[in-house]
DNA sequence: GATGAATGAGTCTTCATTCAT
DNA sequence: TATGAATGAAGACTCATTCAT
């Protein structure tokens, strides 16, 4: 018995048909109960419930309720990730300007994924524990940039590329961020993309200067 | 039966001085424990214990659970927009780069008030119900910035003023919350306040052009 | 944080005399509710209720279900060691054929305190854990008897008091016991009483030689 | 519906030989989760793992847990007494010395048979209800040694017999039980058989006369 | 027959909040 | 006013057992 540590990863592998369904079908109902009530009030029941199973059907495959959190955030954090990677390797030689815009794109592009579920577990989902591990989109996203970065710019020092990514990558998520939540129709309208641009572009330009 | 709406605010005046001192406490007691045991483990019981005071008493002055993080929350945002608010006046008429950079500087000085409080408050504390309005120091932030802008700048349109104080405000936000988390000695150092500096200057030189 | 070891001690001691008659309740009615219903099917649910108050109440003085059971088990074993233990010191230095009808009469004795109770304390509770170490109160008893031994017969080697010491315990706890579960009137009218005496003064005679 | 009483014999008869195979298989599983886990902590579902069976394998041949436990019991049990009622038979006619020893002997080995399994069964499971019938070997043994006792003196009141069965029963179990669990060491020395021929030996010659 | 997915009643336990003293 | 005992709704989680495939 291992000492209490809370377990993150799912309870057994769905193996058949069925019971792949199910377990979509959970954390289907988990990001719904979720956006729905909030962090806090996300119970388990709720969520069977939800999904029309039993409780005992949820922890046959999900240990706790923190796990079933950690599966909705590893698939969306996947996502993102994939999101601005893709765009990374794309623009792997783009002129840097084009390369920026993309990057900046994709960021936008991955909260628009499914930005209500995003909000509430990036603010509601307490960053304590693993599940603040499983949230940390944001160092590997700045760990990739950085990388990018470093193949683009070979002189550059590895300190000024971390601090480079950094700023990039904490820009961009926290205008897109920002934006979901206080003003969504500049999220729409691609002003806040632009904005953005306008942002870093001097920056860069004289960071790699 | 009043529909069961969350109070935030102190129950009652505290005008004796005891009254006054045991409040501080309580206050105290509740930062100490957020910063310990995080926000869903603390327990009204373990605020009381380290307080001092029966749970009884605690209850006397604040009714609920919440309104003792809102209270908390209050004074804590109240000395972010105040250390802003008056890097905004006193740089009024200051040179616009000298005033951006006291601008970022007090955002900076603004996380160095109680780093472990701030982090355990704006990472844990759930931003839905009340809390979330208390927690919105962004966007005051965002507002004074604004006016500071449009004081400085009568030709921009309400619009861009907006835009331009958002940008600012997160970007700042942003950048120190992070250094806060993932790099302390870039924010001990000075470092991240020079390179807000070197993100911000040229976008607002251009922005306000 | 311990790493969730069963803790069997109470968890705050009752100050107010109030609060001391609720244990007291409490204790009551775990003893009433487990001869009533065995030890598996001991709820804490049900003790609560039995014991007219709430289950929260409970949980202030018992951390867990455990406790409730081990609290009831030291207080018996208590009474037991006690028991018994009077009867040796009374009978220091007195024949050996009237100290052995003593300790035989105070464990027939010891078993009178609450057979019911007797009963489910030592059949049902399960062994393992920390609670087999609490209900262990053979071994204690046996080393009592054996240290009786040692200063009545200062001859004997340590390994033949412990042997005998065993015997005299073992048999005298194991026959009063049978006799409470399979003949109750053996044991009300004495005669498992006299029996034991037959069994164990012949015994000890060869065996203090 | 049949008011809910716990069966506790197998579902049906294993007729095919692999159908044997699966019984056995299962119950050595259970016997292996009960040392290893304790009655309380062994679940069905880890048996039939155990066993290498679904549970659903399980259940079409025990009808509930219990049943699991009570064939166990049974064999175990049904073990025990064709040791001892071996012995008996055997010395039916030996010289009461011997037949004595015999017994004792025998009593001793019915503990070396799975001693870990033993002080399970005996020590963990819930003698309430159908499994303490099925656990109840000493009253089966009891009876045994008692028509033993009548035959070889028919002068013996029904009474006296029963109540020296009782006392030569008792005696051989707890003291062999009692070294299995406290000094392992006296048991496979053969030093507890011997002390216990000591005790039984002249108590059984005054006792017949 | 065998499988293992699904069920859900039942337990323990926590903790915000009330209220008698 | 202060105290802390008492409350009980609520939630996480288990496990014996059933049943569709």
């Amino acid at each position: 018995m291992p000492a209490k540590t809370t377990r993150l990863s799912p309870r057994k592998e769905p193996v058949q048909a069925r019971s792949r369904l199910t377990v979509k079908a959970i954390l289907e109902a988990t990001a719904q109960v979720l956006v729905a009530s909030g962090y806090q009030s996300t119970t388990t029941d709720a969520v069977a419930k939800r999904a029309g199973v039993s409780i005992g059907t949820l922890y046959q495959y999900f240990p706790n309720k923190e796990s079933l959190v950690a599966a909705l955030i590893r698939d969306h954090v996947e996502l993102i990730l994939s999101t601005v990677g893709a765009a990374l390797e794309v623009h792997a030689d783009a002129p840097m300007e084009i390369a920026l815009r993309a990057i900046i794109h994709a960021g936008v592009e991955a909260h628009r994924i499914d930005p209500a579920l995003h909000k509430v577990l990036f603010e509601q989902v307490p960053r304590d524990k693993l599940l603040g591990k499983a949230l940390d989109a944001s160092s590997k996203l700045q760990g990739m940039i950085e990388e990018f970065l470093r193949r683009r710019a070979p002189g550059l020092s590895a300190s000024r590329a971390r601090m480079i990514a950094l700023v990039l990558e904490t820009s961009v998520e926290a205008l897109t961020h920002r934006a979901v939540v206080e003003a969504p129709d500049w999220l729409r309208s691609g002003e806040i993309e632009k904005e953005t641009v306008k942002l870093l572009q001097p920056y860069l330009s004289a960071a790699l200067g």
